[in-house]
Formats: C-alpha cells, sequence, structure tokens
DNA sequence: TAGTGGTCTAGACCACTAG
DNA sequence: TAGTGGTCTAGACCACTAT
C-alpha cells in the first residue's frame, strides 16, 4: 500500500532538489493516481501536506511550487526622528519608499475601548481603563501586510489628529510629540504563531504561512510608555533586524 | 450538506469562546459524524483544520484544545558580558537557569565546510570559503528547544576549544575573546516560517507550529564579523525581545 | 474489549479554467 | 469540452489506549 507520505516525501525531495523550481507545475491528481495506484483522496492529502508545509500552492487551478516572495527588512532605522519629524512621513510609508514600493493604509476602526491586557500591562495601567485605538490595515502593493492595533493612552491623544483617519505629516510619532513630550526608546517584542482563520482572510494568507506577532511599545524619554501596537503580519513577507551592542 | 468547514467553525468558536479550556476533549470522530451526519473523512478534515491552525492536538488517541506553553523571553541581557566572561556559563545554559529551566545541548556536528550564501555574505567571504561550523541541538526541560549552527572564520577556531564539543567556561564568546579580539555588536535578524520535514521531526513540532529563524551575528569591535550563528526554534517556546533608543 | 484516531479505497458531483 | 482541484460518502482495516 502506497501512503500519502511517501508521495509527499517524493514531491519534497524534487522541489528541495530544484527539479521542481518555483512556480512548476505539479503533476496533477489524476496523474499521482496513476503513477502511485491510489486513491483521489490518498493523492490530495499528499498535497495538502505540501501546502501545510508552505512548499506549493494552488494558482488557477493547478498545483505549483510556491514563489517565496524577498521578505522586506525591517531594521530599526526605520523609526529614525529625521524620517518622520517636520513633515515627513509616516513610518510605514517612508520605509517602504525607500524599498521602491508604494504602501497605503486603511483605517478598520477608531474608537474607545478598554485596554485588553497585554496592553495594559505595557501602558501600566489596569485591565480595562479606557484608551484610545487606532486599528488599521496596511497595504505594501496590492497585498495586505499587516494588521495594526495602536493604543494610546486617552489624554495624550485627546484633541491631537491621532483621533482623526488621518493623522497629518510625520503621522502618530509626530502628533504625540506636539503633545510636549519627546519620544525616547521603543521595545519590541516579537513571536510567530499560525494565524486565526480571520487573519488568514483579511491578509489573503496562504495555507502554510504563519504570521509574525509584532507588540511595539513606545516610551517618552522619562520612560512613561505612549503608544502599545500590536501588530500582526504575514510571515514570508517580513524580516525584523536589530543591532546592538553587548551589554555589560 | 454539511461542509468540513462549518463544523470546524463550530468547534474554533467554541474553543475561541472558552467553553472548550487548554486541553478539553473534543468530540470523537464517531460524535461527530452522527452529530452533524457525515462521513468520517469529513469530520476528520475538519480536525485536521483545526490541527493546523494550532488550535487542538491529538494526545495519547484523543483530541484536545492545545495548551500554549508559555513562551520563554529572549531578551538582549543574556548576551550580557558579565554572564559570560570570565568563568561564566554558555549564554543558554545562563539564560534558562535564572528561568528556573535546565538547558542542555548536544552537538550534532563539528567541521570544516564551505559557507553556506548566508552565512559567507554576513562573515563577508565569498560563498564556498571554508568556515568552522558547530551543530547543536539544544533543549529546554526535555524538549528540543533549537537547532543552532555556529560559523566561524577558521583561522579563528585555530587551536581554540570552539572546535571541541565542550567549548568550557563562558562558551564560545569566551573563547573568541581569548583570541584577543573583543565583541563589540551583535546583529539579529528574525523570521518565522513552516518548518521542513526534518525540522518538524527534530523538534518535535506539533502540526500547526511554525518555527523561527533566527540568523545571529556577532562582531568584534572593529567591525568585524567573527561569528555567524544560524538557528530555527518551535515559535511556540519563543519570544524575542529588544529595546532601543530612536535613532536620529 | 470497546473506543479512538489514522489512513485508504472507489466512486461521485461540483465549480472553475484553458483551449 | 476536457481537465483540474475541492469536497463528500460509505465502508474498511489498522494500531493504540483505557478499562
Amino acid at each position: 500500500m502506497v501512503s500519502y507520505r511517501q508521495i509527499s516525501d517524493d514531491l519534497r525531495a524534487l522541489i528541495e532538489s530544484g527539479e521542481y523550481g518555483p512556480r512548476a507545475l505539479l503533476p496533477s491528481l489524476s496523474e499521482l493516481t496513476k503513477r502511485y495506484g491510489v486513491a483521489r483522496n490518498t493523492a490530495t492529502q499528499a498535497l495538502k501536506t505540501l501546502e501545510q508545509e508552505g512548499m506549493i500552492q494552488v494558482e488557477s487551478g493547478r498545483w505549483i511550487v510556491r514563489p517565496r516572495p524577498r521578505p522586506r527588512r525591517h531594521g530599526i532605522d526605520r523609526y529614525s526622528r529625521s524620517r518622520w519629524s517636520g513633515d515627513g512621513q509616516a513610518i510605514l510609508i517612508a520605509e517602504t519608499a525607500r524599498q521602491g514600493l508604494t504602501a497605503r493604509q486603511e483605517i478598520r476602526e477608531l474608537a474607545e475601548v478598554p485596554a485588553p491586557e497585554p496592553v495594559a500591562e505595557r501602558l501600566d495601567v489596569p485591565v480595562g481603563t479606557v484608551v484610545w485605538v487606532r486599528r488599521r490595515t496596511t497595504f505594501v502593493g496590492e497585498r495586505p501586510h499587516q494588521l495594526a492595533d495602536s493604543y494610546y493612552p486617552l489624554d495624550l491623544v485627546k484633541g491631537t489628529r491621532i483621533r482623526k483617519e488621518n493623522t497629518g505629516p510625520g503621522g502618530g510619532f509626530a502628533r504625540l510629540e506636539e503633545t510636549g513630550l519627546r519620544l525616547g526608546e521603543i521595545e519590541e517584542e516579537i513571536s510567530a504563531r499560525m494565524p486565526t482563520s480571520r487573519e488568514a482572510t483579511a491578509l489573503t494568507l496562504p495555507a502554510g504561512t504563519p504570521v509574525v506577532d509584532l507588540v511595539r511599545t513606545t516610551y517618552d524619554t522619562t520612560g512613561r510608555p505612549v503608544e502599545v501596537m500590536l501588530a500582526v503580519l504575514a510571515a514570508d513577507m517580513s524580516t525584523f533586524a536589530y543591532r546592538f551592542p553587548i551589554p555589560d
């Protein structure tokens, strides 16, 4: 009896060896059933296995070797003050423009909400404290790139354009500094997991694509947390880079 | 006709609402086939879907809600010189010990090999230049935690204990500094993807668990790259944290 | 021993796409 | 229109686990 694992192992080897390059057409289901003498379901299972590994995908009704998009690199210089202070652009726009890409964002929600636990913890307020949230979906090219929700203490955004759809030149960072504070440090926490079904839909993720959870906390120079951003990104589009001196 | 999606949507909702908590037993296959009036394969497909989303798993022949392990936090202080210089411990051991866990590592290979592309690029040598590699599997508790391959320029490891199984107190960092250089900065690059089948086996990853790719480049104080580590970690066990001032 | 999940078969109908 | 993948059914055998 031929098992689906033998079939997926065979195909995987062919792909890894380069015999089937990116976008190469795989043998069709009926071809596989004939070649291995298995039922249709068994061949399907083999292909689904590789799909879940992120190795293949269906495109217009055919199985092809998945082309890996070059991930964009997110370095900490994307936060450089010179890029967003004054009449600079929002961070994402400036970052992608330097990489020859166009980006845009769509606001999903602007509202007062009780702080969820990870936010409350980092803003150093009790869970449930009312905060301002700005939920947006960002796009790089045509593909949705991240779901980013920024949370702010209410008193900081009162009367600012952070509460508006368009935050104006320099984006949220510039507006925060207009309230009189000065941004000091950023902490980023990164982890990865499989997307929820909602996220998979919203980010149009192919099967076998994880997401990166990014939690960004922005502090002013006194050490007060002034913004927490919870972002979910398609893992195949992003790399994060950090460079730092060896601590004492 | 009831589709597998309706079943997986129902179950997902029950799990997300907390109705089925961590480790809760899911309805059995035969229960699902009865309840929804579907064939066994259809019910199976529903469960497999949730498994791939990382929501459920099989344990001793039963489907249960997947308990999420608390990920360990990797902050940059794990590289603090005070922890590994002198007679300190290796970085991983020191880091986990502070979190109340035991860690160990197994050497998989010590060899001279041609530098693969990502390594050559970062060590600033031509692809194929012979370098020293130290491949190891690390364990936290009993579970394999990462596959880590450290690459060194040959001239730096000649005659050092980096070529031995046991690198001695302070590990590789301490040995590097004994050659007369002084470590300056570290760059870490992070991305996520689904594991290869080999990695899934080596790390005993449940289905629906991505891996984190970590590329760490260590520089001496003159800016020369002296080590490149390629590591693959189970994503459900790790969070990475960085804190840095906003660049100018 | 009874029940569980894992896997396979053989056949079927569907929607979609390319020629 | 022919071929492709997506999904479903009904039945089967297997290994493993708990009682």
